[in-house]
DNA sequence: ATTAATGCAAACGGTTTGCACTACT
DNA sequence: AGTAGTGCAAACCGTTTGCATTAAT
């Protein structure tokens, strides 16, 4: 059964990152790659064990988490820190980017390129800072609450 | 034996405001209040803890988070996420400002107004998101540290 | 046959909670 | 006296670790 659904890249090339490492592809590791090629770009590691669960309900944390820091050392994830103060892993290539985080819905989007370049160049030029954007999550509140609030 | 170091504002008046509200002035809050007075405008509740322990060994924890959720009420001091995603606590009206964290060596700046300014003017424009900054802690590397790795 | 990876269970660190007791007012 | 606050101990949650066992290569 080669696959219902063909993972996207970079996910599809996992299996092939690992080997040539010496390292194994295991069904556990599918799991843990299926559930993140499944993500939007952001997952807690409580989140990815739930949708690990999902995929095999036997899921061991400690097998994901492991996983997790293999797929770190292997540049497929990143994992920085949310609001709440939860690891959380950003994904893919793509995945180099801040959130935003809104304290009053808890919706969550990411920071968009111009945004983001503004905080970048901003914090370079007044103090030589050399942001890391997958570990900026900026807290606050989202256009709609903000107006809704207003409007009360 | 009326306090051998006067604290300094709004701490000093911590005792009054507590007051006000009906609430009590205990020696443990004090110590709390004494700790937080010292601190340079953010501690982690951990570090609180070790800071109230050297002004009285026997504190306990949890006595230190609830005094510090009082505080919050009160508006002394707001919390946040830190980038290693531990609780952290800004203190005072100036409290009221962003993080820089080198990964690197560790350290630890605010965020100066007009950097800050730049990033809540950038992301209300982008995206009508209100940042809240007393919840921002950008990550990356110091300008000392930049340097450094560049050289290497 | 090797040895990487898993499952399990226990530990961890920071934080929170329930409850009887203490002490501020 | 009345009730806010404390101390203690246990629980919590996400995450990490040690170790014997399993299974990918």
């Amino acid at each position: 059964m080669p696959s219902s659904t063909p993972l996207p890249e970079p996910w599809a090339s996992a299996r092939q990152r690992l080997r040539e490492r010496g390292l194994r592809w295991t069904p556990q590791r599918r799991a843990v790659v299926e559930a993140l090629a499944s993500s939007d770009g952001h997952v807690t590691g409580a989140e990815l064990i739930e949708r690990c669960r999902a995929i095999d309900p036997a899921t061991i944390p400690s097998t994901v988490y492991r996983t997790l820091d293999v797929l770190e050392e292997l540049g497929l994830v990143q994992h920085g820190h949310g609001a709440d103060g939860r690891e959380e892993f950003h994904v893919g290539p793509e995945g180099l980017h801040g959130h935003l985080h809104c304290a009053t819905c808890g919706g969550r989007w990411e920071i968009r390129a111009g945004a983001a370049r503004t905080i970048v160049e901003g914090l370079r030029s007044s103090d030589g800072f050399e942001v890391d954007l997958s570990h900026v999550t900026v807290v606050g509140r989202c256009a709609d609450c903000a107006t809704a609030a207003a409007v009360t």
